[in-house]
Order: structure tokens, then sequence, then C-alpha cells
DNA sequence: GCGGCGTCATGAATCGTTTCAACGATAGGC
DNA sequence: GCCTATCGTTGAAACGATTCATGACGCCGC
């Protein structure tokens, strides 16, 4: 039934050693024999064994990714810029959704070492390094993605959130506002922690200006409805002049209640600025300012940098103990640029 | 470097077969051995190879998905819905997203035959199936999502897409609107096609509705502020009174159009219903009538589907010449039904 | 005491590919 | 005409887990 380089080998009249060349070093086999070769497994519909294959190579052709949730556009825009990338290099990507979860991200990781797979991006569910570090150890370079590690143990791609909520905050400290609410998820999810440190930074600066903190137990649609309701019941005197959201998802939310009864003018009475720049930030009705991350670049950037890493501990593992200094740290940690995109619901 | 059976056999002084019961069949082997055994990998921090043990038992035990694109929110939850199944039955997912391009499609099922995935869920990006049949035929199951073949070759899981737009259709007539614009992407897409020939079967109830066609080229959220626009142009008479938009993102667009300058009210002057019921549709301004599909249950029931496919093409091959007949095809064949769910934007 | 049975453990054979040392043939240099 | 290089090809070894025929051992009943 299954076809192997055997049969393929007998049809076309020369040894499997040849059939190999054919598939894997086509320059170093006569024109003529290849063609033989390649008519024989067309003929046959010989399609190669990709386990044999890796059990011979002692590796895979393949990375694995693991991401907080699929659902978030984000995310997914991700796992497009690094399927991408990958599909370049040869690569193919074991995708897996933590959903923000230690023990889901650890049977991908397992699943994943298990396919012997090259290396491992992922988007760490919980604080807690030491099941990463010693992944890496036993020889799987990994890259954080949106994510640093506190020490220079791991190599990562990440956009820097402080200077994101610095950039946000200054924004709309320049349109004139002075009393800012920061509305958040979990503030122990890293993201949100830093984003507020980015705020209060630009806060600072203005002894003018105050900021109000409201912290939501989810990044959702939902919970930025909630805290726009929040805001809505108190009196109009002591509401904010501005809202800088720490997704865009929650102020879509935020706006959405804003607009229903028509209280509250956005940009006129209250400000928004949100976060991420999902595509459908310009897809409001009150088209929403944002802070741009590239989500697709980082994906691409992620997969590079594993890239390297597989080189650099293939290379490693080869020379002795008195080998080549390890490359400068710095080049494995990735930092991409945040942006502020203006739109109408911040009066740009 | 790398620790296999043999390793742990050492350590553990047993044999290598006795190694791999333990992991395989643990109750063939005596309880003190099992847990020697056990001892032995975690010391050594042993890990399956999966590639000796799939080349040994001629399958993985994984399965390809190929969707038409990672960024629409209808396919992630497939996507999701998917992943859970699989993960339930012990399967692992290779993910892939053809971006509506079929070499991108055959980029990857060919990438999955090299890795003898046990079986293949795609929504195919074009109309011809003879690729997809003959992958089949070679002995890889293939269940068909969001589409359906024309003959009974393969298995597929999908939504009726023609009682869906019926259904959008009936509720705006129902609505008491008469004058109704179909906005839809290339109608040369299966799913646009069919949602439009509901439409015409709900109106061909009605004599006195009439049904117009905006043909738009993709199904964007700025393709549907282009459509809004270019309703917005014509003078009030000439307007429709009810928009029927071929999916969410599409509405969405027209949305944003009529609310932005404020000159048409939804749903006074025009009543919106759109197509997919994401996340989002609950979210914007005028809270979106939909179709709703049922996304994750589509990709959980694919995944049941194609592992009732596995089984029988798994009996099929052993079973001789003259085995039982084949089981009933309508099985094979799992058609969702859609849902309409009326929100503010058709005046529920 | 012996035949028979059930329980465990053994280790060589096996899967399909890649790799590599070795070989024959052809061409070129002297 | 001989020696050496180069090129193309060969075929067997190797990768690491699983399988299975075989055998060791202990126990029971007669």
């Amino acid at each position: 039934m299954a076809v192997g380089v055997k049969d393929v080998a007998a049809a076309a009249s020369v040894s499997v050693g040849t059939v190999s060349n054919v598939l894997n070093n086509p320059d170093k086999v006569a024109p003529a024999t290849v063609e033989r070769v390649q008519k024989a497994i067309a003929e046959l519909g010989f399609v190669r064994n990709d386990a044999a294959r890796q059990l011979r190579a002692g590796r895979s052709r393949s990375i694995g990714l693991v991401v907080l949730d699929v659902g978030n556009p984000f995310f997914a825009d991700v796992a497009r810029g690094a399927e991408a990338r990958a599909a370049e290099a040869g690569l193919a990507v074991l995708f897996g959704s933590s959903d923000e979860r230690a023990d889901r991200e650890g049977a991908y990781v397992d699943l994943f070492r298990e396919q012997r797979v090259n290396g491992v991006l992922v988007t760490p569910a919980t604080a807690d390094l030491t099941a990463l570090t010693r992944l890496q150890d036993a020889g799987i370079p990994v890259v954080l993605v949106d994510r640093e590690a506190d020490d220079d143990a791991l190599a990562s791609v990440a956009v820097d959130d402080v200077e994101g909520g610095f950039l946000a905050t200054r924004h709309l400290i320049d349109a004139g506002r002075r009393r800012i609410t920061f509305v958040g998820g979990p503030l122990s999810t890293r993201q949100v922690h830093d984003r507020l440190e980015g705020a209060r930074r630009a806060v600072a600066e203005h002894p003018d200006v105050a900021l109000d903190v409201m912290e939501m137990p989810a990044l959702t649609v939902l919970q930025g409805r909630e805290a726009g309701n929040l805001l809505r019941a108190r009196d109009a005197a002591s509401r904010p002049d501005a809202v800088f959201a720490a997704n865009d998802l929650l102020a879509v939310g935020v706006l959405q209640s804003f607009a229903l009864l028509g209280e509250i003018r956005v940009p006129e009475d209250i400000a928004l600025i949100g976060y991420d720049d999902i595509d459908f930030a310009a897809a409001t009705v009150v088209p929403l300012s944002s802070i741009r991350q590239p989500a697709r670049e980082i994906g691409a950037s992620a997969v590079d940098l594993l890239l390297a890493e597989i080189a650099r501990a293939g290379a490693g593992g080869e020379r002795g103990p008195g080998g080549a200094p390890e490359p400068d740290a710095g080049a494995r940690r990735i930092r991409f640029r945040p942006e502020l995109i203006v739109r109408a619901s911040t009066g740009g």
C-alpha cells in the first residue's frame, strides 16, 4: 500500500541512496537520473515519510507556538506573522492556545517536546518561567513573545508597554485633559501593569493632572461596558475628562456604554484611547485612538530570533568546552516601540 | 545527551521492551517494576521520541486543519472548537491558514501528508475538490468544514447558508420592510451565493417585496463602509428600507457609514442585519442583528466526524473485498441550522 | 514429582529514511 | 600508458520506539 524510497528505487532502477539524494541533494545526482527518479516518484505517488526522516535527523522541521488566546485579534495576527516567516524557512508551526492556563501551556509544551520541535515560541500564562528555562536547558530553544525574562536566560520579542502607556497618557494630557481614569484588567497581568506604570510616569510630569485607576476583572468588551456604566453613574462633576483603556476591547465597551444613551459625548465630554489598535478600532462609531503594536512583525521577529537561537544552540552543542564566547546577549532581546494612532475619540 | 528507552532500561535494570510496556501497557507490567521504571524516567528526564513511535506505528497522533483566514473571528472559533475536541481525543492539531489561496492550501496539505496525519479538516479555497478527493483515496480521511461536496465523496460539517439567508430576509420582511438590498462579497464565494439564494426564496413568497443586490469585492469592514457610502449617495426615496449584509464585518462598515453623519438612522430609516454573529456584533453602537453560526460546535463536530472517518477507513482497509457494506452516507454529513439573533439594528 | 498454566520480562526484528565509506568509471595530466 | 581526481552511484548502518515470539519462573492440582 504505502510506497517508500525502496519502491521508487526499484521503479527507477537505482539505489535507495540515490533516491534520497534526488530528494535532498539534487545537484549531487546526474540530471538524467534525477529526471528518471522524479518520474518514478510521480507515478507511484510517493510521499516522504517525515517521521523516518526526522528520526534519522534527530530533529523535526517544525516549531511550536503557544499564545494566550486565539480569540484575541492581536494574537491571531502574531500567529499569522510567525506562520508566514516560518513557512519561508521551511518550518511548520504547531499551534496552541493556552487560554491563559498554565496547565494547558504545559500540555502543549510536553507535546512539542515529544514532537522534537526545533524550538518554541511562547507567551507565558504565568510569571513563573522555570519550566521554560528548564526546557531551554534541555536543548530546546525558547523565545518569549510579548514578555521578557527578568534575567537574560531567555530570548524575547516584546513591545515596551511602559512606553505605550506613557504615549497614550501624554497624548491625553497634550489634548488638555486633566482628570484621567485608567481602566484595566487584572493588575497582576504584566501588560496591564506596565501600561499603568507608563501612565503614572506621564502624569508625574504634570502636577496638575490626576490619575484614577478602575480595575476590571478581564480585558473584554463586556467588562468595558461595565466600566462605562460605572462612570456614567457618577455625577458629571466627578467624572474624568479622559479614559485610557488597557486594550481596545475594553475601550469599545466603554464607548458603547457612553454612546448608548448619548449622555456622554466622545471626545467632547470624555476623550477615550485604547491599546493594540486591532482592526476594529478604526471601525467603531467614533473611531478609536489607540496604541499600535506591530503584531505580525512581532510574530515574524520571534521566528527570526528563534532561528538564531537554534543556530546558536546547535553550534554551542558541537563545540568543545573551550569554545567561543557567547554572542552578545543584548541581541537576544527584541523590543518594538509602540506607536500612537490618533483618531476621533481623542479629538484627532 | 538525549536519553532514550535504552538509557531508562539500563537505569531501571530492565529491558527496553519493558520500558515500552510501562509507557503503553502499564497493566501488563508488575506494579513494582512500573514504579521503578517511572522513577528512572523522571530522574533521567526521558521524553518519548514521537518520530520513532509513529515510524513504527505507521501513523501519527495528529490531524491537520486548514481554514480560509485566521483573522476572521468565525474561523478562529472553529479552530478553538476543533482544538479542544482533538485534545480530548489525544490528538494534536496542525494548523494552517490558506488566506483563500489554493496554492497555500495545497502546500499545507502536502505538509500534512508528510507528517502522516490521521486526517484533515479543510475549508476549501476553491470549488475544485479533486485534490482533496485524491487525498482521501490515498487513505487520509478528509472532512470539509463550512462546505459540502456535490457528491457524497467527502464528509462535511456545514451550516445551511440558504436557510440563514432565508431567516435573515424573512425577519426583515416580517418587520415590515419592503425594499431590501443584499450587500455581498464576490458572488462566486459559495457562502455569499447561498445566502443570497436564501434571500431570494424569502422574497419570492412576498410579491410586494423587492430585492436588490450590491456586489462588493470582499467581505471586510472597509468594503462595508464603501457600500454604505454608495447607499447614502442616493436620494432618500430610492434607498432601500433594509439591508442584509453577507457578513458582520460588512454590516459593521455599513453601520459606520450610516451613523457617521447621522443622516440615516438604524433601524428607523434602514434596518440592518449581518451574518456570523461574531462577538463584536453585540458591541456595535446599534447592536447588530445577525445570523448565528455555532462556530465552536462546527469545529468540534468536524473532529468527531473525522474520528469516525478514521475508524471507518481503518476498518475498511483491514477487511477483505467482501466486507460489510458502507455505513449510511447520510451520517457523514452534519448540517447545523443557523439561528436568527434579533438586536436593535432591526428594531428588536 | 510432574504436567500445565498464567504472569512477567526479554531482546531481536522492524518501521522508512538519511548518511557515509567505498567503489567503478571517466577524464585529465604527465 | 599510468596515476590521480572527480563524479555518480551503491548498499549497509543507524536513528529510537514498538512488537512479538520466546522463555523463565512460580504456583496449583493430581
